[in-house]
DNA sequence: CGCCCGTTTGAAATAATTCAACACCGGTGG
DNA sequence: CCACCGGTGTTGAATTATTTCAAACGGGCG
């Protein structure tokens, strides 16, 4: 967890470079209790750090799955492109997330993985990993809860591009990533904030030109400052109001201790 | 899976009853390969079969969850409500599917699940099933397979709602149904339809309205046929074309055999 | 028979897109 | 050091898809 150095690649997103797989034992921790020899397991899992440039894919939708790659820093995202050629982003990734149970247990993606920052990952073999999740039911479980916490995050942005307007889609999301962004890094009320106008639009279903109109607004309205690659949240409560957020969607403290 | 009789509740719905869990054994076994031992396991899970009339909730939004439902007949679907109080429907699921896995795992229900038709259930109880996933992996496997399958969907979703124009939507809507319903009784040209056009609407970020001006128009070119509550498919390639629809992300035969 | 829910159709209003031009900023090479 | 370059952000005006409102229709059910 503690960052051993700190260096930026090309672009101005910031690298914190950690040298083991805790953040895995954390991740899944967050969502069900694990022994000291799940931790174990996980943590003598093979793996191999590796660096990514920004905007590069991780996998290509088609492609059969060999690995399975956990998020150490950086910003990742999900696309999917339509037979029109126009992009969706279904959802974006950081810090401390795994980023291929799907693809892993599926067998082949069905969207690309791309980097919107530069990214570090670890790169974990399908093999150990599945051999991993079998012979360990508490894992199992961890795993579990992970992909269904996305698959209510999926129903949320099914609800935010389906039925609300431009402003609040945009304000829904920059709540989310807020959100997202404060339980890794608690108590901040300003984040580097990478997403280009054009991807903000990819994920809300706009257009990069009303984004722009709609991230004046929101600053127009004082919810917002933008700073160069910073974005400030001046009022964060006006913002969830506009943008119609409850972050029960993303279940944050959902930890099944009882029974499994 | 043998129909032992057909009666109507209200409505035009036609509902076949099952007396047994089979259902569920094929649902799993279509995700992962299922010992006996595991068949068995599924099969004397205490349940109690439970008849619910066309719009009733099963599950409520902020609800605990105590039990998981398996579909064994009629339609459902899960919708969520905004601030603005406009409905968004998020998935629609069809005869064998489990339901509640999400609730069950998760605890609180962040949506409404509600019948489309007429539909008849198998009430599970949440520990029963716990019990059984926690000590039964190839089912737990299972469980996670349908689970990301179903997050697959709401990714698909995502775009469809997000990047498609009105026409497009509503065509790969009636795809997908279209599709799913195949898989369950293959080969067919018709099927009952008991969508109204404001479900379909709330179910594509469309209004009632505007669905209604799109099924005429899919209907001028020759792409479907509606005749009272049933729906006819004149020309299926067609209607993908139009609604861009690729079955990939239904993972139609994923069954990950090898390791696990 | 009449009622109610869902469908159909038209016309006006609106949100968002498209197209186009320009400004900005960091990075690269002369 | 400056000039240029490409990608991103900003702004305005015209266009279009979709919504809204409203009214009428139809068919199944009591």
């Amino acid at each position: 967890m503690r960052p051993l150095k700190t260096y930026s690649l090309a672009g101005s997103w910031s690298i914190r470079v950690t040298n083991d797989l805790s953040l895995l034992v954390r991740h899944l921790e967050a969502h069900a209790p694990l022994s000291p020899e799940d931790r174990d397991a996980i943590m003598s899992l093979p793996a191999a750090r590796q660096t990514i440039a920004t905007s590069s894919y991780l996998v290509r939708e088609g492609e059969p799955a060999k690995t399975c790659a956990l998020l150490v820093d950086g910003i990742v995202y999900r696309q999917k492109i339509t037979g029109a050629g126009v992009r969706q982003i279904v959802s974006f990734h950081l810090r401390g997330e795994a980023l291929d149970f799907q693809n892993v247990f599926l067998g082949c993606a069905d969207h690309d993985v791309r980097a919107l920052t530069p990214v570090v990952l670890m790169i974990i073999p399908r093999e150990q990993l599945l051999l991993m999740i079998r012979k360990r039911p508490a894992i199992a479980h961890a795993v579990l809860m992970s992909v269904l916490i996305e698959a209510s995050i999926f129903r949320e942005w099914i609800v935010n591009v389906g039925r609300r307007g431009g402003e609040a889609r945009v304000a829904h999301l920059l709540c989310e990533y807020a959100w997202r962004m404060d339980v890794l890094d608690p108590g901040k009320a300003e984040y580097e904030f990478p997403f280009t106008q054009e991807q903000i639009g990819d994920a809300t279903g706009l257009t990069a030109v009303h984004v722009n109109r709609m991230l004046g607004l929101l600053e127009e309205k004082g919810f917002i400052r933008r700073e160069r690659r910073l974005l400030r949240f001046l009022d964060i409560h006006g913002l969830r109001r506009t943008g119609d957020f409850d972050p029960a969607y993303l279940h944050g403290n959902a930890v099944l201790d009882g029974i499994l």
